[in-house]
Formats: structure tokens, sequence, C-alpha cells
RNA sequence: GAGCCCAUAGCUCAGUUGGCAGAGCAUCUGACUUUUAAUCAGAGGGCCGCUGGUUCGAUCCCAGCUGGGCUCACCA
């Protein structure tokens, strides 16, 4: 290797003239750092050692923390290790020792000499000397390790001192005790390294709490937040259960394209894409909805899909681009038989997460026990804005009303969107919940079977939550003649401007003149559901990778 | 898209009425064989988000930009 000295030799630097020469102060550091393209960096000489360390090899942007620990590498190889092995088993885990340990007095758990190996990211490190401590951390949990001087021996115990971090992945064998504060803990007579980490971890106490970061870089989330790991774990656990829920009512869980020549099944702007090949323009899915009720048409008579559907609008603490929906389609029900269901199935849910219907959202309490409250978007918009419920019948106040209440293109609007528009402005974000609310106007709800004795609406619900739409149901139109009609409304609404406007979808209207059964169909909101269920105030704590600008 | 707020060491944060940049943790060196925020002593580590402006001098004041957060708008 052996660049020579590196360190400046800065030309003279013209007075006044830009970076990278403003300040004298930074300019050694700097010039040292920069000024080696496609070489090996500058390592400070105290550091090297001579053991071809810190050398070729790293990387010019890492800092000293970063070559040390590549250093340890180098001492690792010395050693005739590798830093990266991938041929160890590991037969237990940190969950596994703790039952293993059981209820073990000390004592006990001594005079069984229980042997484990188990692996996992070291996240502390207490060192004495020639005793240490660690806390391993893997998929079931943390254990404590303990690796001393004269169990190890004195080679391995000056390696492991010399290259473990914090951070490291880690394999111990050993046997279970109890220490003196009463910790389950292996002491390891063999260790090894399965990963070096080249990255130290956040700190210890404060840990990461950057929200950019913690985005950005939810793996380091995860490896230090446990209660990170336990909200995913939670997500989990829910989108099971509502997969064995409908699974044991004999509903087929499938999987429609998430490609669709249309978009369709939602008041939504979509993504568009392209397919180089067919050299079609394709949209990203806003909803699976009219795909399901072709497999409804098909005689799979009950279906739910679980996955994401895409809507290209704003990103807020309850909308991320990306979102997941479980949509499920009952053939010979109503949304009457949803709002049972629904009630059953979320207060079902409920339990099994916290052993009662009842739970806390944000400092509130949240109780879904059965039956829930059901009210109409009449009522609701009265009730919340102080109006006789009569006079939103009337359209002269409603317009006058949703102007008044900067409702959008409310002078041009129908009757049914003012109401619905006033309803939202003054009532949805009130209502506590868990609430039905029906009777949607049926100019907002294309898709939507008309009620029988009423038709300017729908038998339609949205369950309400903390002010919040959790859910959105309806009892399926499936006659081909009144959707062809409401499509062309549709497509007026969207010759005049509106993008969010439902397309045609000549082919979905074929599946309906073959024949759908009657049906109801409701579609969840899984991230807001996990929201509700982990207390999160924000969606992207329950979305892994929530969307983000591109890193500066 | 609009308003308000934030950006300083790997992490969490101080700070400078404009004059060589600080702490804790982490790292390195030394001591320490039952700790768990281990402890003790010493050391190193910074493009103070970026680009301009004002100034003898800017991390600090001003403008623009970038990224993020909250609220609103749109939406589920």
């Amino acid at each position: 290797m052996g660049v020579a000295d590196p360190v400046v030799r800065p030309g003279p630097v013209p007075h006044g003239e830009g970076p990278p020469h403003r300040a004298r102060g930074g300019e050694r550091r700097r010039g040292a750092r920069r000024r080696h393209h496609g070489v090996c960096p500058e390592v400070p000489a105290r550091r090297r050692r001579g053991r071809g360390d810190g050398g070729c090899g790293v990387n010019e942007a890492w800092n000293d923390l970063m070559r040390e620990r590549h250093r340890k590498i180098e001492d690792l190889r010395a050693a005739g290790e590798t830093p990266y092995p991938n041929d160890q088993r590991v037969g237990w885990t940190a969950a596994a020792a703790r039952a293993a340990a059981g209820t073990l007095s000390p004592e006990e758990l001594a005079g069984k000499a229980i042997r484990v190996d188990i692996a996992g990211r070291v996240v502390a490190l207490r060192r004495f000397g020639k005793a240490t401590f660690l806390s391993l951390s893997d998929r079931s949990g943390r254990i404590q390790g303990y690796v001393k001087k004269d169990t190890l021996g004195d080679a391995e115990y000056g390696l492991f001192q010399k290259v473990v971090d914090s951070g490291d992945l880690l394999w111990l064998e050993g046997t279970l005790f109890i220490t003196r504060t009463g910790e389950l803990t292996v002491q390891a007579d063999r260790f090894r390294v399965l990963t070096k980490a080249i990255r130290p971890l956040p700190e210890k106490w404060h840990g990461l709490s950057d929200v950019e970061t913690r985005y950005r870089q939810r793996y380091v989330d995860l490896i230090v937040n446990d209660e990170v790991r336990e909200i995913f774990r939670r997500r989990a656990r829910i989108v099971n259960f509502l997969r064995d829920y409908l699974s044991r009512r004999d509903f087929l869980e499938v999987e429609t394209p998430m490609m669709q020549p249309v978009a369709g099944g939602a008041t939504a702007r979509p993504f568009v894409t392209h397919h180089n090949t067919l050299d079609m323009d394709l949209y990203l899915r806003v909803a699976p909805e009219l795909y399901l009720k072709r497999l409804l048409v098909g005689g799979f008579e009950r279906v739910f899909e679980i996955n994401r559907n895409f809507r290209n609008e704003g990103i807020s603490t309850q909308h991320n681009p990306e979102f997941t929906m479980i949509e499920f389609y009952q053939a010979y029900a109503t949304f009457t038989d949803l709002m049972g269901l629904t009630e059953d199935m979320l207060s079902s849910l409920a339990t099994a997460l916290y052993g009662s219907p009842k739970f806390s959202y944000q400092g509130e309490t949240v109780d879904f026990t059965p039956p829930w409250e059901r009210l109409t978007v009449a009522q609701a918009a009265a009730r919340y804005g102080g109006f006789p419920e009569e006079r939103l019948a009337d359209e002269t106040f409603l317009r006058e009303t949703a102007v008044r209440l900067g409702v959008p293109d409310a002078a041009a609007a129908s009757q049914g969107h003012l109401l619905v528009g006033i309803y939202e402005e003054v009532a949805e974000r009130r209502i506590a919940g868990p609430a039905f609310v029906t009777e949607y106007p049926i100019e907002v709800s294309p898709l939507s079977r008309p009620n029988g004795a009423r038709p300017r609406i729908v038998d339609r619900f949205e369950l309400i939550v903390r002010g919040r739409e959790i859910a959105n149901a309806f009892s399926e139109l499936n006659d081909p003649v009144d959707q062809r009609g409401r499509f062309e409304e549709q497509l007026r609404r969207r010759e005049r401007g509106d993008e969010e406007a439902h397309f045609l979808d000549e082919d979905y209207l074929r599946a309906l003149e073959y024949g759908m059964p009657p049906a109801a169909g409701e579609g969840i909101g899984i991230d807001r559901l996990v929201m509700l269920f982990t207390d999160s105030p924000s969606i992207r704590e329950v979305i892994l990778f929530p969307l983000l600008r591109k890193e500066g």
C-alpha cells in the first residue's frame, strides 16, 4: 500500500476564492480526506500497526470508528478466522434457553449444566478486563452472555477482547447459569464472530430517535428499538388473524393484478407505469375490487385478498402512497351481514390482542364490544354540525353550508356530494366510534347497490373509529345496465376534470352481463387498523419502509 | 400544494449577544473475573445540512435550496 504521507500540500490558495479552501482551520483534515480519490485513504499513522489494516479496501467515506472496526476484521483474519462465515449451525434461541431454565433456582440450574448454543446481535458489552458480559439479541428476544478468560483460555479471550464489538453478530456455546443479580446467562466456552459489523450501533441509552433516520435506516431502528420490532410482529399477527378468520369461514384467498390496464374500484388518482415489450401503459391498482367481483362471477362465492393499493395522492400521518387493504366479498350476503361480520371479526381480533374488546388508543378508550353504533350520514352531519336534519334534504341549504365550510367544488357539486362533503367537514373526525355510518348518496358510490326503498341512497357503510375511516363496505351493484350508467356518469365527471372519477371498465361490465351473484364486499385499511392496535399516531410507524423523498 | 418548526461528533443533545466548537454514550490506551446506563484514569474524533449574502471575521445574522417533523389541503 504505502501512500506516502498524503497529508496535504495545498498549493498556493488564492485568497477569498471559493471552496474547498475557505476555512483555513479545517484545511488540513479536509484536504487529507478529499485529495486521494481511488487510492488508499489516509489512516492516522499511529493506527497503522503494520498489519495491512486500514489500507486498501477501506472505504474513503468511513470515519474513524469504522476504520477501527475494519482493522478488527484484519485481526480476525490474522487469527485464522473469517469475518463472514456461513457454516455455523445454531441450535438454540434466547427464548428456548429461557424455557429450558424455567423457574429453576441457580443451584438447580447449575446442577443440570444445560448446554446451549445461540447466535444473535451483540447489543451491549460490559467489559471487566478478564471477563465480559454481553447482551445478545435474536429473533426470540435477548439473553445475556458471559465470557471469561479462565473458561475461554488466554488466546481465545484475547481475540474476543480484540475483535468483538457491540453490533457484531456472535455465536456462543456454553452452559446456562444464573448470576448473582438473578439474570439467566450463557457462560460461554466457545465463541465465533458470525458477521463483523463495520458501523457502530446508536447510543445504548437514548438509542436511535431521529425519525428520518429511523425510517430511512429501518434496519437500525429494528436492531435497537425493541418496541418497533414489536409493532411489526403485531402487524403480522393481525394480518394472520384476519386471514385465518376469513379462511375458516370458507373465503378463498386470491391475488389479482396490481398492474391494471384500467384502474378501477375506487375514487382515487392512480400511478401510471409502462410495459416495454407490450408498449402498454398500465396503472398500479387503486383497489382490487373489480377483479375480486369478476371472481364472484366465476363462481368463487367467497374471496378475499390482502395486498397493496397505490394512490397518487398526498402523504400524511394517515396516508402513504402504497398501503395495504384486505378486501373480501361474500355472495348471497348484504351489507348488513357484513356489519355483523365486522363487529365479530374486529372485536375478536381486539380480544386476541388485548384479552378484551376494550383497548387504549392515544390516551382514549376504544371499545369494540358489539353491537356498534349505527347512524346515517345525514344524522351524523346534523348531530355534529348542529343542523336540523330535515334541512339536509334541501339543496339550497346544502350548497350554502358546503360553500361556507369550504367543501371543494361546492358550487357545482351534486346534492349527494354536498351532503358527504358537509359530513366529512363537520362530523367524520369527531365520531369516536366504532360506528357504522350508512345511507351514502348514490352519486358518491358508483359501485354500490341502490337501496330497494330509496333509490337515491345505497346500501353501504363506512366504519369510523376515532374519527378515521377503517372500513368501507356495501351491497354490490350487479345490474350491468345500471353499472354502465354509473360508469358513464363517472366519465362525465372525468371530462369535467375530476381526476379521481372512475374509468369505464368494459370487461368488468361484460363480466356482470354473465351474471354476478348478489353479494356484499368490504375493504379494511390494514395500516390504519394496525395503527389502532399498536397505539401508533402515524401510519409511518406501522409501515416498514414508508415513502420518503430521495436522500440528499 | 400552504403555514409553522427542526438540521452541530457514529448516537443523544448543549452552545456561541458574530472571535480557534462542547458534554454524555460509543471508539482508542491503561486498571478491573457476577455486570446490566458497570466503574476509574487518559486520548482521539466535527464540510456546525448545502449555496450565496452581510461582516475584518459567520456554526451563529439574512436569503435561497435540500431533507425531515407537525398542522392544514387532498385522500383511505
